[in-house]
DNA sequence: CGTAGGTTTGAGTCGGGTCAAGAAATGTGG
DNA sequence: CCACATTTCTTGACCCGACTCAAACCTACG
């Protein structure tokens, strides 16, 4: 039985042994609760440690001087957070709880020296390191190049990929539990529209929504939809060399 | 004296001595001219080796199945293309030349090597990926949260930022040999909308252009009208620990 | 209850897209 | 050195997807 998002996550990158699931475990020792809506890191601060989803949502944005919001990135559990923070003067980006939301605060030279010590867990947090690097180009694509309907459903897609990567077996849940307003501003769109897309996706039994959520009701039509390929969010990977 | 950009591009993450970059060079020994339009990766080919843009401009793209072009990344001279690409079956994303360039190609195992023997290199090549990271961040939210002139301005001010920092002292040049098209296809709009921006630009003198490139005539009043913050492109660092 | 955060609705506007044609550069071959 | 093909840029008319503004409506929660 393995509860533990890190070591789920890093699984997808490298096999671990029972010690190096213990190193990791160990390293999430310091976790605190946070609020809803509450900055897990504030944008311009120095960044002294890293952060790690332990369970809930958050999201990475920036606040133009108009007051414009546009998230760059949804974290989820197992999600690292400025990995390489030991090496950046100060954040250009804020953190945020959008669900209440566990965080582990590790200490960036613990992790360093786990790289160091396992070859392993150094060739995973590289490959963690690339998948969010496609995802970023992802999103690029989608918001540059795809239509209002088009983008919420290849944004939902996405979630619901992720959501069963790091679900415990066979517990995926199909629920996003996000505002249409945190959707609009991952997807550069204005929250009074993503309502009116949401209306349309709902009248084709596609999902449904309440208050604070959506839940996806025909994953496969939403795929469609938004032109989904999952590939860059577990492509197939070539083991480290010895 | 040193002209090889890759060089330059690594001292912005570290202190290098006359061996390491002895070494570097050596690494770009395989060197190839790729002329404009030509393919330098293919979306959806097994990577196996990296490539170092020596001169030139390259642009990472996708096309979508209704045949919009998204272009994901600019790139220029000592920009590393799939750096991990050990990792990776195969690339989801294809690299095109945009101008005649010249392009190193570089065995993974031998920069392995060598960022494990120098930590130097090897801080210097995370800090390349941090500076990326940040880049594409910055991206999405230029697509996100901003209109066409405003795009367009955050995108030249950018470029000649990154073209400043690779340039031989002193001698970087204010013109951005990008097409009309290209700009549209990195924003998420459509040439006939940036032919407008640019008239409107030249309008107010802060560029010109001509076919096949831009030249930027006043650079401070592009990073206003783009709302551009380089910060991200060399942020303060905080050098490696021994 | 009352309030605040989230959702829904409607009317009106506009930024940017679409389509199509033409003009200017550049390149190519004879 | 000229005729022709190709790219790239430009222009105009029209349209539509998404934004704006503003009000009303829920619903969770204190």
């Amino acid at each position: 039985m393995n509860d533990h998002p890190l070591i789920t996550r890093l699984q997808y990158g490298c096999r671990l042994d029972d010690r190096e699931r213990q190193a990791l475990r160990d390293l999430c020792t310091d976790v605190r609760d946070v609020a809803r809506g509450v900055n897990i890191v504030r944008d311009g601060e120095k960044a002294d440690h890293v952060n790690l989803i332990m369970s809930g949502w958050a999201a990475r944005y920036k606040v133009l001087p108009d007051g414009a919001r546009q998230i760059t990135a949804l974290l989820l559990p197992g999600d690292l957070c400025d990995l390489r923070c030991t090496m950046l003067a100060r954040i250009d980006q804020g953190i945020t709880a959008l669900t209440p939301t566990r965080v582990a605060y590790i200490v960036p030279q613990a992790i360093n020296q786990l790289e160091h010590t396992s070859a392993q867990i150094g060739h995973a947090m590289a490959w963690c390191s690339l998948v969010e690097h496609a995802t970023l180009r992802a999103w690029i694509v989608n918001m540059g190049r795809r239509r209002a309907v088009e983008r919420v459903a290849h944004l939902l897609s996405e979630l619901a990929e992720r959501m069963a990567m790091v679900a415990p077996n066979g517990m995926a849940s199909h629920f996003v539990p996000l505002t249409q307003e945190e959707i609009a501003d991952a997807l550069g769109l204005t929250p009074v529209h993503v309502n009116r897309v949401a209306q349309e996706l709902r009248g084709q039994a596609v999902i449904s929504s309440k208050r604070g959520g959506f839940t996806i009701l025909d994953l496969p039509a939403l795929q469609a939809m938004g032109g989904f390929n999952g590939g860059y969010l577990n492509p197939h990977m070539i083991p480290a060399a010895a």
